[in-house]
DNA sequence: TTTCAATCAGGGTAAACCCTGATTTTTGCA
DNA sequence: TGCAAAAATCAGGGTTTACCCTGATTGAAA
């Protein structure tokens, strides 16, 4: 059967080596998407079976995209395709809904199966992380749809945070999340409020920090 | 002619990626290296025409592998293959001796075109770090050993550039470096206009990235 | 049912942003 | 050494955005 496939990553290099490789395999890659808004707006569009996500893209990062695909777009699984192994990380993308977590460094024979194995609806950890889970848990994952919150910083302020961080205006802001300026506005205070650091400059490096926008 | 080349990344997906979108383009790929010692021993075996350098690697990284390399097969030239656009490690490559630098991001087009420039025996640079290495009169710099600053930033403005990106309002900088807020006002738009980033994430993170500010 | 997230308004001050134009000091190099 | 270029300094005066209150409504979650 045929299976149909989102990817989404900011390198386009990954891109495109991913869309070669799966091609190969007989996959078929019906969109590519370069930042986890354009990963949401594809996938409602076309319905698929699988979503390849990167974790950390800008404008809007894997783990929200992640979440809000596993909400619009039900049937639609997410394996994500990350560089670190760390536990946080981890939690976080199946707290969203992701169904498979896999490396970079994987193979690819890995990625393909973690494909097969997501879209007969199980779910897939990359070996040396799984070893990992089992050890410290037990039990494995759950389809939690509330994301655990971030220091007190609501899903909405942490979308806000990111875009602030990426250096769009307030308006521009408030375009793309289609509110008002003065929506925007106050999600920004209350997260200067919530984590105290009142300049842009500070948020800027937070956000960097904890991984929600990146330096590329 | 054909072109033999040689990939080098830590990355499996990213080796396999590359390996199949090469061979569509008719560029052979000898052999495939996980990490520096892998590729200053393959190039050593294989003569290949040109390397593709993953920088940041295990075990050895892509500069002293590059390093070597030009040393031990001088005939072979390096192209480095990196996500970051940081100034110190671009330097650094084409110290080491690389004849190509290219992010991730990249267009695959932009590294096939790479590929035959370098092998020609030219240099190429992404666009988009060309871009930072022009003065403001348009002028490339071609000897990038001893590029004096970046992108025309003067000491006093990179002062004020650290500054604005730790936080600082324009009046406490002004305070600091004893003179007028004009001055520094004066300073900051020059900085955003050379750089080309309007904003202060954009600033903050230009800063991070360039090492000027640190994340503490 | 009370709390909290998300939405938005009014109205204000401070700061950033953007010109033009100018003087003085420092510095590269012919 | 001398001179032109670049760096550093500052002013005036404008628009825009950020920042900071208070206060209010809706809907969802606890």
């Amino acid at each position: 059967m045929e299976i149909r496939v989102i990817i989404a990553d900011d390198h386009t290099i990954i891109r495109e080596g991913l869309k070669s490789l799966l091609e190969k395999k007989g996959v078929t890659v019906i969109a590519i998407a370069k930042n986890g808004r354009e990963a949401i707006d594809l996938a409602i569009i076309h319905q698929p079976d699988v979503v390849m996500m990167d974790i950390s893209m800008p404008d809007l990062n894997g783990v929200e995209a992640t979440a809000t695909i596993r909400q619009k777009v039900p049937h639609t699984k997410i394996i994500a395709l990350s560089m670190h192994s760390s536990k946080q990380i981890i939690d976080k993308m199946f707290a969203a809904g992701a169904s498979g977590y896999i490396l970079k460094e994987s193979a690819f024979d890995e990625l393909y199966n973690a494909i097969q194995e997501v879209n007969k609806g199980n779910f897939y950890l990359t070996p040396s992380i799984a070893r990992m889970y089992v050890d410290s848990q037990g039990n494995m994952i759950k389809d939690i749809d509330d994301m655990p919150k971030f220091k007190g910083i609501s899903k909405k302020e942490r979308e806000v945070l990111q875009l602030v961080a990426e250096g769009e205006k307030t308006r521009n802001i408030a375009e793309k999340l289609s509110v008002s300026i003065k929506t925007i506005e106050t999600h920004r205070t209350n997260i200067m409020k919530k984590l105290g650091i009142f300049t842009i400059a500070g948020l800027t490096k937070f956000a960097i920090k904890e991984g929600i926008v990146s330096l590329e």
